[in-house]
DNA sequence: AGCACGCCGACT
DNA sequence: GTCGGCGTGCTC
């Protein structure tokens, strides 16, 4: 007897044991999907996890239904991965399936059934189910699971259908193929046996009345002459604004012209021509050399390189080498909306091998992704960091572009994890090289590289020699004392940002606080608008004219007047990004001054319009959150000024020093990249800090050593290994409670020094839902996996409280 | 997660 | 008298 441990597209612990049936044994492979029952009557597509035979005691295990596939779809190394991603992160394999598979690779009752083409059906030996469905399907070729349910009854469904695929009457529909429909593209063609002279001047004469028709029909004509290789598709013709649907059509209702399709992939792949890249400069080459030298002792690097030293030069190196290795290419960046630049230097050269896979895709198109994947055809996958749950076989490199950005660990379907760390994983299991590149590195992974877990590869000057920006601090406090500054703005910037401007250079303003201003404050009894279901005050949107909760997005009218007291003046507090906008555009009212941030950027094409006007240099100032800080490289910005930064460092977070450095050298790296003539504005009350006394210097490692001080100070990572629980629920008294006695049960097996909580969340209340927190700090050493697997004794004792079954747990590993 | 079962409040 | 709320149990 065997059996298969199969993975179930829920949010449920471990695997599900079924029989394998004799005739299926031989067949079956772990990585294969198979249909299941599941609760008696619903049917899941799982994945074999693995085969073994040693029988379940404790129940009496279903048998599968069938195998979907001939080969896995899941190369061991994948299950490998999901098994240490689950085991690692304390997440479940159904959460992991779910969050991986395009859902038509998954489908549930959802799946369809047929009749197996050829076959003579016996109605004596059916009983009257089967009867039932057989005749379904003779009238309707396709049978839904869901739709068999209306004439049989929901227990017997599963027996009646396992029954006739037994008789080799039905068979499950490959619904890939059915349900994933190829994507066809209309061109058009003089018809082939028009084309000889004789006939053609009759018809050009023929539409002589019909101007626009003829010169349609002259257009197509010239198009087949020129390029008689190349199809014509219908949708140029139509785009050029020169000619209309309605004289396509006659065309071909006349008989001249012809419509036909091919098929076109769905994903936007390149069209044209492939280009070679540039080699590298000497310097890069010497950089080049110590990557494969690294990579030759198996090692990985981090590329810690400053904005526009080149990184991109040398990853395309690393991975022309990979393929030219034969082995296949993974790209991460933390988010899809900047490829823009990588993607565009791949694309010239390798066109057709390149693919793209990301959260926005439709199902369809990450379909299409998997099977090219499947079969070889991609080459380079650029994508985010759930492209690391695609099934790779041949992973010769994975680049992780932006390794510091936060996209990368965030919580996501019901499990948190970090792609950096878990390319790194995936690479082990692969045999594949890594890079992890970065102007602004994580402090662990500086860490990592300081210590030699990785190599550690420092590029300390721009490409082609072009100077860094230099930072300027501006004494806010001094200015205004001397009352030298207007709102917001020291005088000294503003005849800055004009100087700047007149001289035809462009400038960007962060700001990283959305909306107008943080409160709408009553000035009579103080009161300020909380958002009902969060545990925040709403902030106000100037030019939405409504107050937004940054939390959940709720949405409503900014009040007239105070609600609770009737008082007429309600006071701003709190400065937000818009107001910094409008402050600007009264202090510099020649000039053309933008704003950037998600409010704005929310219309279709926003982004992209900005974007190409500030590349055609329409604009002069770019005011924005940290979205301007990531993928806008314009030639011609040279100043960057951060008016408020001391903003960045007022946040309740062990990173807010790091978040902050970051930022300010990302948005700091916008300046200068041509002209060498970047210059950096920081206006600060606190112009001593730390962090912005060791930013001026060019030494990275000195603003290094200070943050991991600071770590190893204050016990944080990468000194000591984190876990962060959070627990959620409707009713305060009851998260309140199981976060209590979650605390006493890890306080059991763990030291009282590890375990910081339980406490309220900072933000008490999310989306309706109360939070209480759980931090655990565990020690760096082989004693981890121990106390690890405490935390997880302790969350199986929690789990068997059945009234905190309804609890939302939310567990960051390494938070 | 979903879905059924079972036990207590406000309504045609 | 019911409809329906959500607490509890269970899924191979």
């Amino acid at each position: 007897m065997t059996f298969a441990e199969i993975i179930l597209p829920l949010h449920l612990k471990g695997t599900f044991t079924y029989k394998i049936p004799e005739d299926l044994v031989e067949k079956s492979e772990a990585g294969m999907r198979v249909l299941v029952p599941f609760r008696g009557k619903k049917i899941y597509t799982g994945i074999i996890f693995k085969i073994h035979q040693e029988e379940p005691t404790a129940f009496i295990a279903k048998e599968i239904i069938s195998l979907l596939d001939e080969v896995a779809i899941l190369p061991k190394e994948q299950l490998q991965f999901w098994e240490w991603v689950s085991d690692y992160y304390l997440c479940f394999l159904g959460d992991i399936y779910r969050y991986s598979f395009p859902s038509s690779l998954k489908l549930e009752s959802e799946t369809y059934l047929k009749l197996k083409p050829h076959v003579t059906i016996d109605f004596q030996n059916l009983d009257s189910n089967e009867m039932y469905l057989i005749q379904a399907l003779e009238v309707r070729q396709l049978i839904n699971l869901t739709d068999v349910e209306a004439f049989i009854p929901k227990k017997e469904i599963v027996k009646t259908i396992h029954g006739l695929l037994e008789l080799q009457y039905i068979e499950i529909d490959e619904k890939i193929a059915e349900k994933y429909k190829i994507k066809e593209v209309s061109y058009v063609k003089i018809k082939p046996d028009l084309l000889k002279n004789l006939e053609l001047s009759n018809i050009i004469n023929e539409l002589k009345r019909a101007k626009k028709q003829q010169e349609l029909f002259l257009s197509i004509l010239e198009h087949q002459t020129d390029h008689p290789e190349k199809p014509l598709r219908k949708s140029t013709l139509l785009n050029d604004g020169l000619f209309g649907v309605s004289q396509v059509k006659s065309l071909i209702d006349k008989g001249f012209v012809e419509e036909y399709f091919l098929e076109k992939d769905r994903l936007q792949s390149y069209e044209g021509e492939i280009e070679e890249i540039d080699s590298l400069s000497d310097a890069q080459n010497l950089i080049n050399e110590e990557i494969e030298e690294a990579f030759s002792k198996n090692e990985n690097v981090l590329l810690h390189g400053v904005t526009s030293s080149g990184k991109t030069h040398l990853y395309l190196e690393q991975i022309e080498t990979t393929i030219n290795q034969g082995k296949n290419v993974l790209f991460l960046l933390p988010e899809i909306a900047i490829t823009k630049q990588i993607s565009q230097r791949l694309e010239k050269k390798y066109g057709k091998k390149l693919g793209f896979y990301h959260q926005k895709l439709t199902d369809f198109e990450r379909v299409e992704v998997w099977r090219k994947i499947k079969n070889n055809e991609i080459q380079i996958l650029i994508g985010t960091r759930n492209s690391l749950f695609l099934p790779f076989k041949n992973l010769g490199l994975i680049v992780v572009d932006e390794e510091h950005d936060t996209q990368y660990r965030k919580f996501e379907n019901n499990f948190f994890y970090n792609g950096k760390d878990s390319a790194l994983v995936l690479a082990k299991f692969h045999n594949a090289n890594v890079i992890l590149g970065s102007a602004t590195p994580s402090v662990e992974s500086y860490h990592l590289a300081t210590s030699g877990k990785l190599k550690y590869i420092y590029l300390s000057e721009r490409f082609g020699n072009v100077k860094l920006p230099t930072f300027e601090l501006i004494n806010f406090k001094e200015e205004q004392d001397f009352k030298k500054v207007k709102g917001n703005f020291s005088n000294f910037l503003i005849t800055e940002l004009q100087k700047n401007a007149d001289s035809g250079k462009q400038a960007m303003i962060l700001h990283n606080r959305r909306g107008f201003s943080n409160v709408l404050e009553c000035e009579t009894c103080g009161y300020v608008n909380y958002c009902s279901n969060c545990d925040v005050v709403m902030t106000y949107h100037k030019s939405a004219h409504e107050m937004k909760c940054h939390y959940c997005g709720q949405k409503a009218s900014k009040p007239q007047f105070c609600p609770k007291c009737h008082g007429q003046k309600l006071n701003e507090r709190g400065v937000g990004v818009e107001q910094i906008h409008d402050e600007l555009k009264v202090l510099l009212p020649n000039l053309e001054i933008d704003r950037m941030d998600v409010d704005s950027m929310r219309k279709k094409f926003a982004y992209e319009k900005l974007y190409e006007k500030i590349e055609a240099e329409e604009t002069n100032i770019i005011v924005g959150t940290q979205m301007i800080s990531k993928g806008l490289d314009f030639e011609n910005v040279d100043i960057v000024a951060i008016p408020k930064a001391d903003s960045l460092l007022h946040i309740q977070n062990f990173r807010a020093e790091e978040r902050a450095y970051q930022l300010i050298l990302q948005v700091a790296g916008r300046a200068g990249r041509v002209s060498g003539k970047g210059k950096v504005y920081i206006q600060t009350y606190n112009p001593q800090h730390q962090i912005f006394q060791m930013i001026q210097e060019e030494n990275p490692k000195i603003i290094y050593d200070y943050l991991l001080e600071e770590r190893k100070k204050f016990k944080y990572p990468p000194f000591v290994k984190t876990i962060f629980i959070e627990l959620k629920h409707r009713k305060e008294d009851k998260v309140e409670r199981s976060a209590r006695f979650l605390g006493s049960v890890l306080r059991k097996y763990i030291p009282e020094v590890c375990i910081l909580g339980p406490e309220k969340s900072p933000i008490a209340k999310i989306n309706t839902l109360y939070q209480y927190q759980i931090l655990l700090k565990l020690p760096r050493s082989k004693d981890y996996t121990t106390y690890k697997n405490f935390v997880k004794k302790s969350l199986e004792e929690f789990d068997e409280i059945t009234s905190y079954k309804t609890i939302k747990k939310e567990i960051y590993v390494d938070f």
